[in-house]
DNA sequence: CAGCATACGGAGCTAATATTCCGTTTGTGA
DNA sequence: TCACAAACGGAATATTAGCTCCGTATGCTG
């Protein structure tokens, strides 16, 4: 809500950046367990540096995940150009998915995106929900998806893909559990 | 392994049962997150009693949840004497939802049953992929399930619904979730 | 290049929790 | 009822991780 970052100094401008970067890594790695103190050290900046920029630890995460949610509207507006409504809807999930594989952090922040508080993550939770709102119409009126789909139950398969990934149950493949989630998916045949 | 619990003294098996019930509860309600202190006044002792009976906090948890994998066991065979075998996985699965339902606890430790290492569960977890396996055979053979549906996929698709569960993404109705799992299930109609 | 506001570093403070230790209490067999 | 091993209680300890504080260093402006 505030843009009064004004005239950073050089090094604090260049530090910002490291300890982001750091950040990432380490949530990516360790999901929200990462510590202050590594990603202090990996950044190459004392832990005081670290709280100048983010006053708490959630403020550091929250900067990032916000990044992380605005990718996936990014990706959501992009997949709306293909013709094909339900392959645009298949490819939401599936580069959604995709986006957050190997990043621990993000899968856990996908799945509890409700539960946990991000603050200022609303704007671009938004943008994603009308995009993927349009495509899931389009794909309805086509007869592709069963007429009762919603955002909502958008979110809630993606919540479920993601802990295959994050889980890996039996060592399973989120592939697979996206397969069987898109089959499902399709308007009943005839009951 | 060890069956060495000869003539617990009366006060000492009182105690024990008072601490895995307390346990219970707040593991049902806080999860692995449940404090030792909390148990041990919940349960009406001193925590040294609770390390008396329990050698370590995780100790104490597997002990629960080495009960409740027995349930799902429980519940597997009871659901295989039905007649339909398509009825027969749905009711597996319905059912054992709700054995976790509001159980915050159980939720994390179905989800997370191969990342975390509960020692001593292979037993329980044994039973059940035996009874399962044999209920996704027989509707396969029946043609009501697609026919590349393995346990593994079982255990990833209750992962999914338990993850709506535990996360809520969007207020989402696990039932819902396994309404739309179970239309993936079914074999292809033609491709 | 001087002066100073900005920024840095990291030792140490604090809070939260699992776990230990040991003096006290109690069930039980003789 | 006695004696004592078994069990108990809970203060104290150990550890961990987020965060603060303040003396020091350094870009930037004039």
């Amino acid at each position: 809500m505030s843009t009064e970052q004004r005239t950073l100094r050089a090094d604090a401008r260049r530090n910002r950046e490291r300890i982001m970067s750091a950040g990432r890594e380490l949530f990516a790695r360790d999901g929200p367990e990462a510590q202050m103190d590594e990603i202090a050290a990996r950044a190459g900046v004392g832990i005081g540096t670290v709280y100048r920029h983010f006053p708490t630890k959630e403020a550091l995460l929250t900067s990032m995940v916000r990044d992380r949610f605005q990718e996936f509207g990014e990706i959501a507006t992009l997949a709306e150009e293909t013709v094909d409504a339900q392959e645009a809807l298949e490819t939401v999930m599936r580069r959604s998915a995709e986006a957050v594989e190997g990043d621990v952090g993000f899968q856990l922040a996908m799945m509890g995106s409700e539960q946990l508080e991000w603050e200022g993550i609303e704007e671009q939770k938004a943008v994603l929900a009308a995009v993927v709102t349009r495509i899931i119409r389009r794909a309805v009126d086509a007869g592709a998806l069963r007429g009762d789909f919603t955002f909502e139950d958008f979110g809630m398969v993606m919540c479920g893909i993601t802990s295959t990934m994050y889980y890996k149950p039996g060592g399973a493949d989120w592939r697979r559990h996206l397969a069987i989630v898109a089959d499902g998916l399709r308007p009943p045949p005839e009951r």
